[in-house]
This record gives structure tokens, sequence and C-alpha cells, in this order.
DNA sequence: CGCCATAGATTAAAAGTGTAATCTAATATA
DNA sequence: TATATTAGATTACACTTTTAATCTATGGCG
């Protein structure tokens, strides 16, 4: 059982690109961050590559002259992890207080509120 | 508008207690630490008091040779900071992905659903 | 064929974190 | 009153993160 390694606030900026595309190249990527945002500069895209792939959150292979990327982690233990540490630190590890936040603070729109109630509902009957 | 600052993983874990009990010597911050972990060391205590008083999350005033703690920064807005940066570079930063996948991760007990659905309720009829 | 644009690798430096030892000032006590 | 303890302040050091410049190999082109 591998675990799964912490992935920092900009590394995440990255996967989610690679999640969302597989394979990528790192222009691919690098386009895609541009995107988002106008400042990133490629040669620290390109360092961040190599430090997921040392990490091991991205396999890569050759494809010609440039590398095509793949992640290794999934992103759905990725989450796990993040939302273990999130939840842990801000809410006692529970999501009932985290909910109630969002609502007191009215962050929830009409529209969301009517989501997560047909989400709940899907559930499971109970 | 005083921009509420980033608190790091572990200096979460002293706010928290801070917050939960107003004001706060470092004797009984440090206690509290130690209950919940046992090999936290008052040192590494302190210079996290320390750091939290520089960064103007902490303020202090002197209670005879020791100090008592106070937040400075409020509970409710650390955790709109920690939040955002969650669930904008987890999530794509709405609820409703996050919900689903705890929904679809079977994160969720009976009871925490029941307790989810009456909160959503108690938010508005709509 | 030789040179340059480009891809990836290595190196670097500044900021932030985690961890704790050491320094200094005050206090309680022998 | 001199000193050992205690509180907080300062300093230290390794590790991570963010950011990017520099190095190296190579494939394309003049």
């Amino acid at each position: 059982m591998k675990k799964t390694p912490r992935i920092s606030e900009t590394e995440w900026e990255i996967m989610n690109i690679v999640w969302s595309r597989v394979p990528c190249s790192a222009g691919e990527i690098i386009a895609a961050l541009q995107q988002a945002d106008a400042t990133w500069h490629p040669r620290t895209a390109k360092a961040f590559l190599n430090r997921l792939v040392k990490k091991k959150v991205l396999g890569f292979s050759k494809e010609g002259r440039a590398y095509v990327y793949r992640p290794l982690a999934g992103r759905e233990d990725c989450i796990d992890v993040a939302s273990d540490s999130f939840l842990g630190r801000v809410f006692g590890g529970s999501l009932q207080p985290m909910l109630a936040h969002f609502v007191q603070r009215d962050k929830l729109s009409s529209e969301e509120i009517r989501e997560l109630r047909r989400l709940l509902k899907d559930a499971g009957p109970i």
C-alpha cells in the first residue's frame, strides 16, 4: 500500500491539469497554467514537473524529444489526504461543523442548497 | 480591512486551543498541546507562540511574570481563509463537488447524513 | 558540418515551517 | 543576598515551497 504523498498548493494546480487530460505534454501543461494565470513562467513550471516526478506523483514517457506526463497518484487519493488534513485541523475532523460553518456564513446560494439537498437525498433513504 | 493571515498546520493546533478558551497562559496552552500529543516539547510551543505574536495572530498581556495570550485574528476569518484555499485548489472552489466526493467515498455515516439534511432544512425554505 | 533553439536537469536563493537549543531577565528560595 | 529555576526572546538548522537562472544534450537548419 503505497502512501499517497502530500501535494502542495502549487503542485495541485499542475496535477489538476494532468488529471483532467491524460496524458499531457509539458507544453500543454504550461499552456494551461498560463491560461489560468498569465504570470506563470515556463521555467517555474518545468521545475515543478521535475519535483512531481521526483516525488513519484507524476510519471513520464519520452515521446520523441519531449516528455509526456501521466499521474502516478490518483486524484481521489490525493483528495482524501488533503481533506483529512483540512478537516482535521480546521473542523476537528468531522464534516458537520464544516457545513454548519458554510451555512451560517451565508456562503451557500439557494441553488447550492438545492444541489446539496438533492445530493443527500440520493445518498440513501434512511 | 486587515487581511487575515494564513495559518500553518501546526499553528492551527495552537490557535484551536486559544480560541476554545480565551485568555490562555503559555502553561495552559502547552498542557493542552501535550494532552493531545505527549511529544510536544515546551520549547517548541514557546517558539510557535512567539511566531504567532509576530504574525499578529496572537496578542498577549503580562499577568505577573507570565503572559496571557488572546487571539487577534477571529476563528471564523481564519476558517474562511483556509476553506477558500482548500476548496479552490482541490474542488475548483465550489462546495457541491466536495460534498459529492464525500458522499461517493462513503465517508458519511447515516447519522452524519441525517445531520446534514437537518442543517440544510434549517438553512431556509426555498 | 557547425551553431542555435529547445527540452529537460541541475543549482540557487528567498520565504515559510517544524523543531529545539541557547541567551537573558526576573523570581523564588536557600 | 546569591543562586537555581523559570519565562520569554533570540538564534539555529534542516526541510519544504516557490521562483527562476544556468547547465547540458540534442535535433533542426543555414
